[in-house]
DNA sequence: GTGGACAAATTGGTTTAGCCAATTTAGCCT
DNA sequence: AGGCTAAATTGGCTAAACCAATTTGTCCAC
């Protein structure tokens, strides 16, 4: 027909993925409770501004992240994301205590994440030295040295951390793990400024991965074990003092 | 028709949950492989049976499961799970190699859940204890008896289990290992019968809650700290062993 | 031949309209 | 009241069509 519908004002990328985040948000931040009832889709797709099958795309996306369910002739039950979501979710909810300057909740979460990180680490970095190869330790430093020529770039050298992090972790050989750190990442790409914080002045960084490489070659007896444990401590504590810091002022 | 998989995470029997499995499995197993790109939503959609909104609707899904991106003009593309996927992944990796009485590759991922479970448990234990009130206490005291009501109802005896876990998580007070636990809930739903073997002769295991219990109670010294990661290593060692003689034969 | 501009075909994105199926609700009969 | 039936409500799915971005093919100028 003639004239295009569009809605009124801008649109950033994609209409279902406005109408996702909004509904996302919404049932984060409690607007709906766990337990109630979304309105009739219909009447959503209406008050969202779109079409009912685009609606129904969104509300598809959201059940399968765990925070509705829809049943035939019932209507969308909103669940409890805390029973039902899963880590991703960390990523969305980052976002929005970060769009209320809520810098209290950013840090708790961000901690959190950190954590959990820091909790897996150890044990990943035994298993990557019981089975690293030749080959394995030598990729392992072509990672560190480019990481060096990224000094002065922060965004890729926060990329290039990550790649070091997923290498180890595919030599350790568990696939629980690298999908448990693609959530770590997601919520950390949303954050970068945080996790440049958090690592602190790049070369002294840079200068850690030696530590880990000769880990890796050498392997980990109990002794050694304490010690990277209460090293992973310390880098935990002083990378959040320095978050703190940076989020508080 | 097929056995009615219940609420939580499962997915029900309707058009789109069967074109959505379908997809998903020809992901992971590879079918389409990482970097290649989806027929035509038309033609797919024709390949399915499905309509084509209805097929935009699974893809929807596993979109935001990140193991598929599509871009307008160019198509779907698949992507790499272990670097986009996130660990609710695990329990239809776990479904799959089931299907194929793949005894190696279920243990495999079966035990790579607990072992990460065991990761976070010591830690969350020490939280818990840290933070925990006599009302707390009490109810988790509850939940035991409740427990011990259910020694000769697996299935009851296994949710009550993890309602058990999850209480203790809520008083650690972190979100992140609660969300964490939902994907491990999802894996071990999935597959009860392993659990259970993991777990053992239920009377024994009703008896361990009191271990827990008092743990929370007494606070966690360094001393106490070492005996109980000692206990979980070797739990997890047994009761892997007891899976292992499950699935084996 | 080579390179680039441009049109056509391909492909995902979205809307409208409508029918089917399960659940809920209201009213009726007993 | 209590229980059964029919209507209203609500999600599930399909069809046809058009828009927008990308890719591909073609043709012309050099």
């Amino acid at each position: 027909m003639g004239s295009t519908t569009r809605g009124s004002g801008g649109e950033t990328a994609g209409v279902q993925a406005r109408a996702t985040r909004t509904l996302r948000s919404g049932i984060l931040s409690g607007r709906w409770p766990a337990g109630s009832r979304l309105p009739a889709e219909r009447t959503l797709a209406e008050e969202l501004g779109v079409s009912r099958l685009t609606l129904r795309a969104a509300l598809s996306s959201l059940a399968s992240e765990g925070l509705v369910r829809s049943r035939r002739g019932s209507g969308v039950e909103v669940l409890d994301f805390r029973r039902h979501g899963s880590l991703d979710l960390f990523a969305w909810m980052l976002g929005l205590s970060s769009a209320e300057t809520d810098s209290q909740g950013t840090l708790a979460l961000f901690a959190e994440v950190i954590h959990l990180r820091r909790l897996v680490a150890l044990d990943t970095l035994e298993r990557a030295a019981a089975r690293a190869t030749e080959a394995d330790l030598s990729a392992l430093e072509e990672l560190t040295l480019a990481q060096g020529r990224r000094l002065e770039d922060p965004a890729a050298y926060v990329r290039g951390d990550h790649e070091h992090q997923r290498q180890v972790i595919r030599i350790a050989g568990s696939i629980a793990v690298e999908l448990l750190f693609n959530s770590f990442e997601k919520v950390l790409d949303h954050h970068q400024e945080l996790e440049l914080a958090f690592m602190g002045p790049l070369p002294e960084h840079h200068a850690s991965y030696e530590l880990v490489n000769a880990v890796l070659r050498n392997g980990v007896t109990p002794d050694l074990r304490t010690l990277a444990g209460a090293a992973l401590d310390l880098v935990e504590t002083e990378g959040m003092e320095r978050v703190r810091r940076r989020l508080g002022g």
